[in-house]
DNA sequence: GTGAATAGCAACTCGCCCGTATCATTTGCA
DNA sequence: TGCAAATGATACGGGCGAGTTGCTATTCAC
């Protein structure tokens, strides 16, 4: 007996692939930014969904689960956050410092970036529930970049620049420098000027170099 | 019309002062043991009164809510963590690497106890809904042993050992460099062995302290 | 055009957990 | 000794969110 005397329709229909796609990617979006808002478990699905105007219903005929929704849109924003390896080799300056400086720099604007930090947060967070998802982060994200300062480091070595030395070593503490300071402030609310970083990305390659210099 | 026929009493009864007194710690420990655990949302408070023999009701009678609970255990375990000055001043040896060392080492040991890492983790995690509990860590914890670093730079400046410099983005960096091996190790499950973590610290301040040879 | 697949909506079920209330029981403490 | 505090057992209201289903409306394919 479903009377719908006052038939509140509003809107419906199949809509076009491409329109189709393109929801789809919104979605995507909108369940990036409430999860790395609120957290996987705060996040309820009707929060994603009235965030792009849909229902329940069309999510879940896309994603069988909240929790492959989750994969699918954290995995999303590391992929977009990957490096490609034609970007690194060009971030090459003349000079060891200026290359150094250029890298920290390029991950710092990944970390400044809108949520850059708040996705590393989430996936700690959630390691324990999405362990892939983890090591997915750092062996496509983290890793590349701690291993092509190694190299740049490792050459820097070959060419007599800098003294031998455990070029993994300098080169995940290099990496712990450069964002240990940002992840400080930035998690603390306060938004350092570029001068601020420009100054400590200064002092952190300075110090790598003379901590390095040949003897 | 409650008829409890078959009453399943099994014990009951007012504890002495000090009985409750230890349960409430034991109530405590086992709410932080689960919340390290699970997170927030995902603990229960009937899974913390299960796992000391408690019910809900007596959890209530301490506590007027969940939050409340969170920040007591939380806050808690923060002052475990808390070095007295006396401590730290003990950490001074004779020579400046070796107080670097001693207290790069104070520091693992935080990061590598039971849950030393778990609990950071959870404070980042739930710093939007608990952000004072986030500001206590940063206040007692993270900060004094920087400060102290830094105060212990700042006089091997005054004895000439190191060239003088922004002591306050030295001892940051130093920390930086000491926590994120670590950090990048237990958080990807492996258990770096006491002598890694030695060659490690011993390369931080090595780097460290030619970094900053005077002239 | 026509039929079938598809996207959409709303309402529903189911289960979970917080917080409270009730009653019985034990026992510290005055 | 007797009272009241403290706790156990249990039930339940209230709310909420995950996942499902029935139905409708539209578009794609032939």
């Amino acid at each position: 007996m479903t009377d719908k005397s006052a038939p509140p329709r509003v809107r419906a229909g199949r809509p076009t692939r491409e329109q189709a796609e393109a929801r789809h990617q919104e979605l995507l979006d909108a369940a990036l930014d409430l999860f790395l808002e609120h957290g996987f478990e705060v996040t309820t699905i009707e929060m994603i969904a009235a965030r792009v105007s849909m229902t329940k219903r069309t999510i879940y005929a896309r994603h069988p689960d909240k929790a492959t929704l989750f994969r699918t849109a954290i995995q999303r924003a590391i992929e977009r956050q990957i490096v490609p390896p034609h970007v690194l080799e060009a971030l090459e300056r003349g000079k060891l410092g200026a290359t150094l400086e250029a890298i920290a720099w390029l991950r710092i604007e990944q970390i400044a970036a809108p949520h850059g930090l708040r996705l590393q947060h989430l996936i700690n967070a959630e390691s324990h529930r999405f362990p892939e998802i983890f090591t997915a982060y750092v062996e496509q994200s983290t890793r590349p970049l701690i291993d092509h300062v190694a190299a740049v480091l490792q050459r820097a070595v070959d060419a007599g620049e800098i003294a031998p030395t455990r070029v993994d070593h300098a080169a995940s503490a290099f990496m712990s420098m450069v964002v240990g300071g940002p992840v400080r402030a930035i998690v603390g609310g306060l938004a350092p000027t570029r001068q601020e970083l420009d100054e400590k990305v200064g002092f952190t390659v300075r110090l790598l170099l003379d901590g390095l210099r040949p003897r």
